[in-house]
DNA sequence: GACGATACGGAGACAGTCTCCGCTTTGTCA
DNA sequence: TGACAAAGCGGAGACTGTCTCCGTATCGTC
């Protein structure tokens, strides 16, 4: 027993069966590849036609989506659980902040179209970041009332530090310290140490 | 008498001609469109066929280094008037950074292609950031022994974080308020307050 | 002015995105 | 179970952009 479309009729199983396996394969492609390889050897290598992978999803950053939905109850989860059992508000923040950061890593080349669509609100990407911006205010909100992060900062800001940061790591690769000095410097930003100590580096 | 190429024969005037005309075409061209806009129309409009055009700059990135070549004296003066009047380390170093982060978004869609500068040696922008890097490195070392700055920044990543702030910032243009509250952040984050204020923000 | 070297132009090879439409498959209802 | 309409499929090809190749035009020299 399929789900019923929105008109009576049922969902055709071919149907169904494609959109599924485009995405696992789109998945693995991207992986793989990153981002920006080619849709029509997306569709290939799902063994269906070009006009079938377009149907299912009108362009890259649709497609983009669908995968990104999946991981989207992953981090949510992640979210939960950091409620659930951080106590210090701050820590909070940065387990969050770090949670979105591995997240935006998911594909090679990601923070690009998530950038843009920040920018957008037609696409089925932005929807996916307001969410998440608003659960960065969340977490900053507490952090803030708790003395934990400088009064000045903003949701939307740290989102895109997290998504600045991100892009900038894939430059640093070659330089592998470099991914954990810019993460630093960043929760450096926005922490307020009472104490004065320097954050990070362990 | 125009320069004589590397043997003996004097560059044909044509060559040079269609050279500094292409330039002042592509200026304006991605200053208009950001550096994407399609090469070929970079050609119509410089009224040359494509293959001039590839002759001169083999690649748009090419085409891209040679346009900021101009520039980086620009940048140079900077530099050299900030070494100068500036005697507040720190402040030296946010003046240099505010410079480069100026310098990056001479055209929309730069920070791009510097990133991926970054992760080659080959190409003709690495170079260009590497002095630019090395610089800050001499900016970030007087802050640093001032204790102006946290002495686990590296100058490295600074240049990579002015570059990720440029790419956010223009995610950024709907919300004007971001772009200060990026840079914000960044500075916040390297700078190492002695008395405890809070940086920036007036 | 003639000649060889050099540069120019633009047609076209190639690669990618995305659309359109004839054909096949599916679900339904008798 | 068979027949019919609706839905979906495939892939040729339109379109856009990058970049190359080579016949032709231009330049500098002697």
């Amino acid at each position: 027993m399929s789900e019923a479309g929105t008109d009576g009729r049922r969902v055709r199983t071919d149907k169904q069966r494609n959109r599924v396996h485009i995405l696992e394969v789109a998945e693995q492609f991207f992986a793989e590849q990153g981002i920006s390889g080619s849709m029509d050897a997306i569709a290939k290598r799902a063994g269906v036609g070009a006009g079938t992978l377009y149907r299912h999803f009108p362009n890259r950053e649709a497609l983009l989506a669908a995968l990104l939905q999946a991981r989207n109850e992953e981090l949510e989860a992640r979210r939960d659980a950091i409620r659930r059992e951080e106590s210090d508000s701050s820590d909070a923040l940065a387990q969050w902040l770090d949670a979105l950061g591995e997240w935006v890593t998911a594909f090679d080349g990601l923070p690009e179209p998530l950038r843009v669509a920040l920018t957008e609100d037609t696409s089925p990407l932005t929807i996916t970041c307001q969410g998440f911006i608003t659960t960065t205010e969340e977490f900053l909100g507490a952090a803030q009332r708790d003395g934990g992060a400088h009064p000045w900062v903003r949701a939307r800001d740290l989102f895109l530090s997290t998504l600045a940061t991100a892009w900038a790591r894939s430059a640093a690769l070659a330089d592998e310290s470099s991914s954990e000095g810019l993460s630093t410097l960043m929760r450096s930003g926005w922490e307020k140490s009472v104490d004065g100590t320097t954050p990070g580096a362990s």
